[in-house]
DNA sequence: AGTTAAAAGTAAAACGTTTTACTATTTCAA
DNA sequence: TTGAAATAGTAAAACGTTTTACTTTTAACT
């Protein structure tokens, strides 16, 4: 069964297509269409049901209120929690949201933008990746406007909202220190992005401002792509061969992994052995006993995210570039 | 900038656009074009970095190579992580997945569904739930490709894929009454889908085949859309003023809940309280001690889903629907 | 009574593709 | 040397909208 389309519309309430293109976008008023006639034709869509074409729309206007989110990992719950809430507030603003993993991939993150550039998405939200520079300042140079999120890339001028990881990291390790700790590792991965490279250089700020000596045997750089099982391997080595006496996961699932080394070789965590994860997640408030997190304002990079977006969306000129750094909160749980 | 177009190329290129069509598709072979014209006109391509319009291919061709995803919620990492294995599935045969959650409202869950239709995808992969039996019959009534996972609509005939649940219920049950139980609790929700009364249906069962009376005090409907906070009350309520000694959470949100309450009543886990949850999460693993789980067979559903829908899509007549139910697998956690 | 302005509406081009039906040239067998 | 078949390619319609520029009718004012 063919869908309707204007045309059949028109037929039926003997107007042209003009005419009910014009109803159909609320020009009505203003292209001077008597009552009768919208009230007509209004009453013919409601009965038949009939919905726009939103592709030929978009071939038309140019444009398809759709948003394109890229990001790393939909089945990792920073993502998705933030890919919601992003979702969530698009929607009430009449846009829709579409969103594809990159798995760390260059190549698929090429191609997804790809996919996006050929869908004619209006902006991009982007949490980026290096060595996709060159596509991203070519979107930009198009006029498509593009935000970062969580993550930046610093050789691209664009908007920005994240957390203020520095900060949160000097803070995690601070309260570590003040608690008498002083053999403090920190668990990271080896993406070179700024919002990674942060959390590690506010590691060793708090250490030195605190006259702690720094040791590169506490730091452990795991390899972004690996395997949970070698990852739990060298987590274990670092564990068991290392005199620790506290550790900063910079990453929910590093945290995840850690924990799980913990239970493996009995380690418990307690006055002797402190833990910090970096993102909250359900199974650290679950834990037993609770373990401290560094929790990522979610909401207000959604929020600020969206509303970049939506006013860049909205004005004719493309506007100055924002950077927003947005505090995050140290939990402690006992 | 504009973007380049078909038009651009073959001016570049100086043949016409139906050349330069047919190269693009492969068919510059079968429609007779010499060597000499497709390397000159793949290498203007390639130099210029032209992509072809997708929005203008599907308005011409009424296909998109779009999948629609319709679930619950993506923040749910049950959903999360099906997505990204049937999102991996189907890009790797050249479909890309675009996805929304409904979050159990009707209203949006139409909306979408009018979305994904006024967008043409080609397929639709959907959880559906009550309420919009209409609509799907509409889809699949114009002819295109329906397919049900994890949740099923017994009025709407169409392909389905989902965990045996009748039986993983039972097993549950069994496993507890092996182990010496007698009161044993169900929490589960109110949402009216044969995915979820499948999963009590096999509570009672169990236990009548066993000989134990049903208690309908024992059984706990928790809303489905109510803040945590209320469901932690209920649930607490549940805990403190009954006699139990195992419970069966029905989905992994409910148990990470019903953890809660353990943790804030200072109730063990242990000989003489038993726990099993539907649906792993992270935190179970890790939980001291590990809860048992229900593993949902996600893997194999999301094989199963992007299989039936690619041999429908690359068929020119209906297939005929399939029912294909996984065995789901109770890991005992000590 | 004649002019102008407003009201009510429409025809047709354009967006960027794919595809059908066609033309013109070359090859080759009888 | 003819004519059929193969080769090499193209013009134009179609997909379903939006929008510009236009026409016709009615109303309003001198």
């Amino acid at each position: 069964m063919k869908s309707l389309s204007i045309k059949d519309i028109a037929t039926k309430a003997n107007v042209s297509i003009t005419t009910v293109s014009f109803i159909i976008n609320g020009k009505a008023k203003e292209k001077s269409i008597s009552e009768a006639v919208i009230d007509k034709v209004q009453k013919i869509i409601e009965e038949s049901g009939y919905k726009p074409n939103q592709i030929a729309r978009s071939l038309r206007t140019g444009n398809s209120n759709i948003i394109g989110l890229i990001i790393e990992d939909i089945s990792n719950s920073f993502f998705s929690r933030i890919a919601r809430l992003i979702e969530d507030k698009a929607y009430k603003k009449g846009y829709k949201i579409i969103y594809s993993s990159t798995e760390n991939s260059v190549d698929k993150a090429k191609e997804l933008i790809n996919m996006f550039k050929s869908r004619k998405v209006d902006a991009y939200i982007i949490s980026p990746i290096k060595g996709i520079e060159e596509d991203i300042q070519m979107l930009i140079n198009d006029g498509n406007p593009v935000i970062f999120f969580d993550r930046n890339l610093p050789e691209i001028s664009t908007s920005y909202v994240g957390a203020d990881h520095f900060n949160a990291s000097y803070q995690s390790i601070e309260s570590f220190i003040n608690q008498g700790k002083k053999n403090i590792a920190l668990v990271t991965t080896d993406i070179n992005v700024p919002q990674i490279t942060e959390r590690y250089d506010g590691y060793r700020k708090a250490l030195e401002d605190h006259n702690i000596p720094y040791n590169d045997d506490l730091v452990l750089k795991i390899h972004f792509n690996q395997e949970e099982d070698e990852t739990i391997g060298q987590i274990k080595e670092l564990f068991n061969d290392k005199n620790i006496d506290a550790v900063l996961f910079a990453t929910n699932y590093l945290a995840i992994s850690g924990l799980k080394v913990l239970k493996k070789i009995n380690k418990k965590i307690g006055a002797d052995f402190s833990v910090i994860a970096y993102d909250d997640h359900e199974a650290f408030e679950l834990h037993t006993p609770g373990i401290s997190t560094v929790q990522q304002p979610l909401e207000e990079i959604a929020e600020n995210v969206i509303m970049l977006i939506l006013k860049q969306l909205s004005s004719k000129t493309k506007l100055e570039d924002q950077q927003i750094i947005i505090p995050a909160k140290l939990i402690i749980r006992e």
